[in-house]
DNA sequence: CTCAAATAATTCAACCAATAAACAAATCCG
DNA sequence: CGGATTTGTTTATTGGTTGAATTATTTGAG
């Protein structure tokens, strides 16, 4: 019941090897020798080699020339994951403007579209066949760089189910949109734009393990990240922070409550609350407000999930600044653990393409954690 | 970075699919055959012979009388697991009574020790002393049955850091505590009592692999079990549900800040603020503001974890008839999919043993999930 | 009563993947 | 130039699953 519930065959534990040795090399910052990949995994030199000459051939994996030696001995061939061979697609619609990028094994991206625009006048059916344009440009500007699409994955700023139809968007005011074959037969999955940029954050570098990534738009997402995974939630809508309760006399919300989040530290309440049309315009005083919410909302986090790193992103990482002491105000009365283990705050690295990055990266990282099935597919 | 670091080699297969085997076995209502552990596990019937061979070897499965046939064919041998071979002693100390309980393969509570007595007074190594001379009866028993305890598991009402150190138990008056070598060299570790009956409650079986359960006593905690696994934290300090803030300017709490779900659905608060000594005497309006404030911090769970099932325990078990109307106006109205998919209330279904029969559920979950280093101490 | 059909469990050769140890290759350094 | 050193490959061995054949034990039909 707890442990997976499927036999493992000698094939598996090539897979699992196989993977181990790819995410070996990716994760190294310079090029690696089999010897060193040998000595980080455990693994014999024999058996890496022998992994190796699979990656290579699949094209996952490429020789580049020895790097500079230090000491004695043969010098040693360094390993890349291969710049040409599968890439991820990365697709997002959002309320003003409709994106793709290719990504390729190596994490750099190699094609970013964006098209501008409000997308809300815009039917969804309209909308799915200029985003399934998109796509296909994209898809073309890939292959003529020798790249092969592993698949694609779309990020929207809404709640998504478990197979990946789009529940409701409210911000685009989709409900029940089912994404349909934007590629002639290359899966597409679907996630929420939240989600995916706390994936696209963790792939920087730099963060743990487990973390969590907020998301201030006009709505507040969370995307939640324990152990290098993200945690979708038993139907895949985990992380709705926007409808946390501040306070329960609070003002009135859209989604029927009284005091959620959103009403405090959400982008349209805050430039209601100060009557300003810009967030550069909002005043101390308003970011104090809205920084004591949204601390507030963090401790609860903490508190629960025992994490020790938040990501702002959105609107929130440019103003970090002016929202930190707030923030902090709250997590040192609330967060029951604060006094032996701080809380850290970060702003987010990556700016409006996390979502449309991390939905790349999503693929990508399909493909490194199992290589095996790529293999089997050429 | 995202799958597990480790090399697999060949004993790991047969390792992984011992536990497989077992927990096909453990977790079947009948004594099943080989033959039908091999159709639910996608063994051949061949590897399940061998397998099954190694694990009667080792007295974690017997072999039972053939189960009453119903059609042609040589009969099977029923497989079960072994009720005398490992076991996992439970222990527990709480405010008021210290308990020790042994449990076998099959789940079943074999001895049950239970000394009643303020434990606060005590100082902490007296109250380890008297927990190890507890702890040594109870093995003692466990001997005398053929039984030999695979470790031993300690519910404590506190923090407890991953490396086992109590941080802080309030109601015990304890801090920054370490349980010694309490059974000579046999290994105890140590959790947080909500985790365990968490645990627990998972171990009755009718749960979903997600749910959140919430223990009510005079702190409320939660334990977190996502996909059959309890969710410890970075730190091993989840669920710290108690001080979820549920009014800004609420009543000041012990913890320093104000308005901490404790302060209105805490059983002293609650006590307090209805000027009644028992939990029977609380009055409807109590139980309805008690039960709003609960219903405020599970939608705020729900709205994150997004899980669907609630189980509620402690104190909260007998009550819930009369919480359940305030809690579900909060859920209904705070959280966000409540409309698609409704959230199960339930009550444990354990009682105050819960914690201390999920300790030692802890040990016999770990021989199930890796039955082959139980193999290799024999 | 006997024999065919059916189901359970075991035996055995084949295969696959990792390992260990020996070996070949390529460099540094004295 | 030759020993030391490190990398990478080769080869025999080991451990574990598989699949097919075999044995075991029952039901049910003739």
């Amino acid at each position: 019941m707890t442990s997976s519930s499927a036999p493992v065959r000698q094939a598996s534990v090539r897979a699992h090897n196989l993977a181990l040795v790819l995410q070996t090399v990716a994760n190294s910052a310079d090029p690696i020798s089999r010897a060193s990949v040998a000595a980080a995994t455990g693994l014999t030199r024999a058996t890496v080699s022998a992994l190796v000459d699979d990656l290579i051939a699949g094209s996952l994996l490429i020789e580049v020339d020895p790097a500079p030696r230090n000491g004695a001995g043969r010098p040693a061939a360094g390993l890349r994951t291969a710049a040409i061979g599968p890439a991820g697609l990365g697709l997002e619609i959002n309320v003003d403007y409709r994106a793709a990028c290719v990504v390729d094994l190596t994490g750099a991206v190699r094609h970013r579209l964006v098209e501008p625009g409000d997308q809300r006048p815009v039917d969804t059916v309209a909308a799915l066949a200029a985003l399934a344009r998109l796509a296909r440009r994209a898809r073309d500007l890939a292959e003529a760089d020798g790249l092969t699409l592993a698949g694609a994955a779309l990020a929207v700023p809404g709640l998504v189910a478990a197979d990946g139809v789009i529940r409701v968007a409210p911000n685009l005011g989709w409900q029940d949109v089912t994404v349909g074959d934007l590629l002639d037969g290359l899966p597409v999955t679907v996630d929420n734009e939240a989600n995916l940029a706390a994936l696209s954050e963790l792939g920087t570098g730099g963060l743990p393990p487990s973390f969590v990534y907020i998301s201030g738009e006009i709505g507040i997402g969370a995307g939640i990240v324990l152990d290098g995974t993200l945690f979708r939630g038993v139907r895949g809508w985990s992380g709705e922070i926007g409808h946390i309760a501040i306070d329960p006399d609070g003002p009135a919300c859209r989604c029927g409550a009284r005091g959620c989040l959103e009403q405090y530290a959400g982008q349209e309440a805050m430039l209601r609350a100060a009557g300003v049309t810009t967030v550069a315009e909002l005043a101390e005083a308003d970011l104090t407000r809205a920084g004591r919410a949204l601390g507030t909302a963090i401790a609860t986090v903490v508190n629960l999930l025992d994490v020790d790193t938040v990501v702002l992103g959105g609107i929130y990482a440019p103003l970090l600044p002016r929202l930190r002491d707030g923030i902090a105000v709250e997590i040192e009365r609330r967060v029951l653990t604060a006094d032996w283990s701080p809380v850290t705050l970060r702003a987010a690295a990556l700016g409006p393409d996390a979502a449309m990055r991390g939905a790349a990266g999503a693929v990508i990282r399909a493909v490194l954690d199992d290589p095996a099935a790529w293999l089997a597919r050429s």
